[in-house]
DNA sequence: CGAGCGATTGATCGCCATCAAAGTGGGTGG
DNA sequence: CCACCCACTTTGATGGCGATCAATCGCTCG
């Protein structure tokens, strides 16, 4: 992997946007050669966000589609009334864009500093009826999405707070990001949500999250480093309790 | 669109399996041309299943994708102590197995009585290897599952009992499928599933789905012909609820 | 050092679950 | 054809989990 993570970067020209990028071979662009990536990333452009800003709204046109390269977003979605749901949260490499509507159904917010490929969404559908692959590997991500929203889904419909956190953590820890930092300590997770966040995610509130985490850590599950850093100590009964 | 059926089906020679099929245009299908179809369904078998009988169990190795054709389904997954969160009702003209896993993540089980086509997966990911419409077809179908997964997740993480039920009503009479009669009276839905496939379907239990129901019924919002048949009196005032 | 925001902890409330019982309807056998 | 049965649904009474209201803690930044 690390030999090909350098010859990757050796075809490419000096200077290409694409060389530095961390997540290349991760996310859609891993599929293309050097030549077909250039064609691909002149149709783009490259966005920074801020903590709290927004990259798109939902209800605002789809015009774009975007490729996560730095950084953590939440997709979440307002009731008339205010209250909020999260439906996940980007992490770098994944791709914004799966939807057969005009419209976004989702706000999409970073939560650390986030850097994304942004593309014209009219221009990336041609590039994409051009690239079996890349058709190929978007049905890929589709599919792995679906099967996290459904995930989501058994989580929200019929666990408990306590289930629902001990599952949380235990998501974060699969994905083995730890955000900022970018290394992967055995047994840490680095939460780069708030606890409002973590509770819009789970369906709760922010006082019942932070209660189970107390509980989970007064039961010598898990240790609370910082109020972000969190430690594994009994991995095997955190799976038991998150699994119902 | 009569048109384009009648003339479909001329195409296929006669005690062609194909010829017959209520749902020949919907489904994945629809795409392919007699020719291609014929060596599409060389590869594949007409299941049946009667009420409460399982097509596949969750666990249960993926070594085949269906079409549905006729009927509804259930998807749902069992927690170890039994509880059980249904995460769609798949209607004819749907398709079963948009899967990255080796195993089935739900079970799907006939709510009334139903018919598939079976495909060997191996052969089905050959033929959708030769076929691009087709796989650019699974990518349309993963967004659209994945759009109605996500609004699941908004309604079971924040919505109220009563909002579930008036956003569940809504949504099987945007499918517009009369179970069954296969008519679409204006202003009626039928309920295929049971009360408790309702409950599990929207994280409730049994008797408060019942309340719910009730209480839309004194509210004037909907009518109870039987048990089973539901007509809109008020739908503005159901969609104003739904959407809380 | 104080202001301010996020997180934690405590006290109480309310929605939906649970426990319980009665109503309804469809199928079967006498 | 009817009586019974059994499963499903509805309605009623009570309880508990997580929400809400409220206070304090603790960290960061000015």
């Amino acid at each position: 992997m690390e030999m090909r993570s350098i010859h990757a970067a050796a075809e490419l020209e000096a200077g290409h946007p694409c060389v530095d990028c961390p997540v290349r071979l991760l996310a859609i662009c891993g599929i293309l050669n050097s030549e077909e990536l250039r064609k691909f990333k002149t149709s783009g452009a490259t966005v920074k966000r801020a903590p709290g800003e927004t990259v798109f709204f939902e209800g605002d046109v789809a015009s774009h589609v975007y490729n996560l390269t730095a950084g953590v977003l939440r997709l979440s979605k307002l009731l008339p009334d205010g209250r909020r749901q999260i439906a996940g949260f980007p992490f770098p490499g994944d791709f914004l864009g799966i939807t057969m509507e005009d419209e976004h159904a989702f706000t999409a917010e970073a939560i650390t500093p986030a850097t994304l490929c942004q593309f014209s969404r009219a221009r990336f559908d041609g590039f994409v009826d051009t690239h079996p692959l890349l058709e190929r590997r978007l049905y890929t991500i589709a599919a792995h999405e679906l099967a996290a929203a459904r995930q989501q889904v058994v989580l929200l419909g019929r666990k408990t707070a306590a289930e629902r956190v001990a599952s949380f953590l235990l998501m974060l820890d699969a994905r083995r990001i730890s955000s900022g930092s970018g290394e992967k300590l055995d047994g840490f997770i680095t939460l780069p949500m708030s606890r409002v966040d973590i509770a819009d995610y789970l369906g709760l509130r922010i006082e019942t999250v932070s209660r189970e985490l107390s509980a989970l850590k007064a039961s010598r599950l898990i240790r609370l480093t910082t109020t972000q850093t969190i430690r594994f100590v009994d991995r095997e009964r955190l799976e038991q309790l998150a699994e119902g």
